[in-house]
DNA sequence: ATAACCTATCGTAATATTGCGATAAAGGGA
DNA sequence: TCCCTTTATCGCAATATTACGATAGGTTAT
């Protein structure tokens, strides 16, 4: 064992743990942040701007995109990234109407 | 290496890394979603819930109180676990203001 | 006290993630 | 063509996560 059981959970949930990983990394987060801030979008400037080696952020960005959140278009000899506003309003989507969920139910448990 | 460098990141990134680690597991989803529709409670229900064996998902709800999402109160000799309202909220209101970030901005790079 | 029940923890195995040096790949310009 | 720049990938090492059987711990009921 040591792998997730993805095959005996709902699509559903396996795409909201899916698209909670792009947020569940620091750098990822850094990131994204990056991205929709603007203060770089070529994957050297986002070396630059994170401290960690240009392998591992080429390796996050990897992640991120397949993901979906983020997109990548080649502009050579550099490679210009942004945020995927189809999966980030599906993330906004998701993330919203889980968090929302238990404002309509109400707290009686415990 | 194979550790996360916390150190180089920000208070509130690593904040938001590990509040998104609560989503970022189907297991985990799917023990919230029985939280807040209150199929479930007791770590026993939950465990009938759910296709996993009774340490696996003690292990998960151990994670969740950690990140603070959950408590648990002890009803002899069940444990009753709950949304924890304070930390539900903090993590709504992070995720709602990353996530609506991309509004504010205009996309316009590539 | 002992039995029964429920949950936590331990120990272990398998797999995943993180990080980076070295190197490959791909394109533009001299 | 030969470099130069930029990014991706490979290979490796270290750490983290996931899963579960076995077992311990704590409480109630008998």
């Amino acid at each position: 064992m040591g792998a997730t059981k993805t095959e005996i959970f709902s699509e559903q949930q396996n795409r909201i743990a899916d698209l909670a990983k792009a947020f569940a990394h620091p750098a990822r987060v850094a990131i994204l942040q990056l991205l929709i801030a603007k203060k770089a979008c070529v994957c050297g400037d986002l070396v630059d701007e994170l401290p960690l080696a240009q392998p591992t952020v080429s390796q996050h960005l990897k992640e991120l995109k397949r993901i979906g959140i983020i997109k990548g278009e080649i502009d050579p000899p550099r490679v210009c990234y942004c945020i995927n506003e189809t999966v980030w309003e599906e993330a906004r989507q998701v993330f919203g109407s889980l968090l929302n969920a238990l404002m309509t139910e109400k707290t009686t448990c415990c």
